[in-house]
Parts: structure tokens; sequence; C-alpha cells
DNA sequence: CCCTGATTCGC
DNA sequence: GCGAATCAGG
């Protein structure tokens, strides 16, 4: 289902877009996705993009980059420390997608949502996509996720049901 | 330990 | 051409 990702043309014109941007390799490779950031190091330097960065001193980010990642983070960190009112799990609002069961609740500790863009999504967080991916208030968990796996415990929890229970107690995970 | 890009070199 | 391994550094 995820097979033929390759340099392909958009492909390394969104590469060169996003390193002309600043973006740091690790990024630009979360987001084309398939590829390590070697791969991309790689690829930018054949592709005679390297020496970014360079120019005299050592300048980290660019400035319209690192303006971006700035609301990008002030944006996350809003959303995460916001009291996240308790009570809006009481009384949220409609599933993005239809729900034929009631499916419990989830009476689930979900205490702090994390929410974190795939620009600050890490190794050691939940991947557990929150939202529409086609808009921009796509998130992914952000928590921390188990060691060795994709998602956080709740996440997992949904996401690795045993085949033999999930075949009667099927819960829709409607990605919330 | 987290991260960054740069380089090498077998494939 | 590709990218893992490795290196050098913050």
């Amino acid at each position: 289902m995820e097979a033929g990702l390759s340099w392909t043309d958009d492909r390394v014109a969104l590469l060169r877009r996003l390193w002309e941007d600043g973006q740091s390799a690790s990024k630009i490779a979360a987001q084309l996705g398939g590829v390590t950031r070697n791969a991309v190091i790689g690829k930018v330097h054949r592709l005679g993009l390297g020496g970014r960065a360079r120019g005299g001193e050592e300048a980290q980010v660019a400035p319209q980059a690192a303006k971006a990642v700035e609301i990008e983070t002030a944006i996350a960190v809003v959303e995460t420390q916001a009291p996240e009112p308790v009570a809006i799990l009481s009384h949220r609002p409609a599933p993005v997608f239809p729900t034929p069961a009631p499916a419990a609740p989830e009476p689930v500790a979900l205490s702090v949502s994390q929410r974190v863009t795939i620009m600050d999504l890490r190794e050691s967080m939940c991947r557990w996509p929150l939202g529409d991916p086609t808009t921009p208030e796509f998130r992914f968990c952000g928590a921390r996720s188990i060691t060795g796996l994709p998602y956080c415990t709740h996440h997992a929890e949904i996401a690795y049901q045993p085949a033999a229970e999930r075949k009667r107690d099927r819960r829709v995970a409607s990605f919330r």
C-alpha cells in the first residue's frame, strides 16, 4: 500500500523547497516519509544543494523557517498548557466519522494530551493521528510512547486489540 | 542523550 | 543513484 517510494519529481521538489526553507534533514525525512534523514542528506548533496547553513559562520535555521517552527511550537505549547477543560470530555463534539455503535466513551484518564505537529513528532512520541490529515489542524497524539511501539499506552490499547476480542467487542477508533 | 549536517563506500 | 554507517560537532 506504500510502495514505490523513491525520488520522484514531486518528492524532489518538496525536498528542495523544505531544504531551502531551512528545514532540518530529519524533519524533511519525516514529512516525505519512507526515507531517513541520511537519505535526505545524501540526496541533497547529489542535487548539489549541500553546503547550506554555510556562508561564513554557522547560520542555523533560516529566519522564516524559524518563525514557522516558532509558531507551530507556540500552537503546540498553547494546546498543551491550556487547562484542557476536563469537562470537554463529557461534552465532546460529534465525531468526524460516523459512529455505528455507541462505543464506550473511553473513561481513560487522558489527562494531558500533548498534540504535536509532524514537525515536533519524535521517535519517542505517540504517532496516533488526531484529526483530518488534509487540514493544518492535523496533529499526532505526541504523548510518551511505549518503548518499542509507535503509540502511547492509551492508543496502543486501541491499536492492538486481540483479534478474538476485537471480533465481538468491536469499538470504533474514530481518531479522536 | 538529544540533535545537526558531511562523508564514505558497498550496493 | 542510493542511503546506512560513520564521523564530527552542538
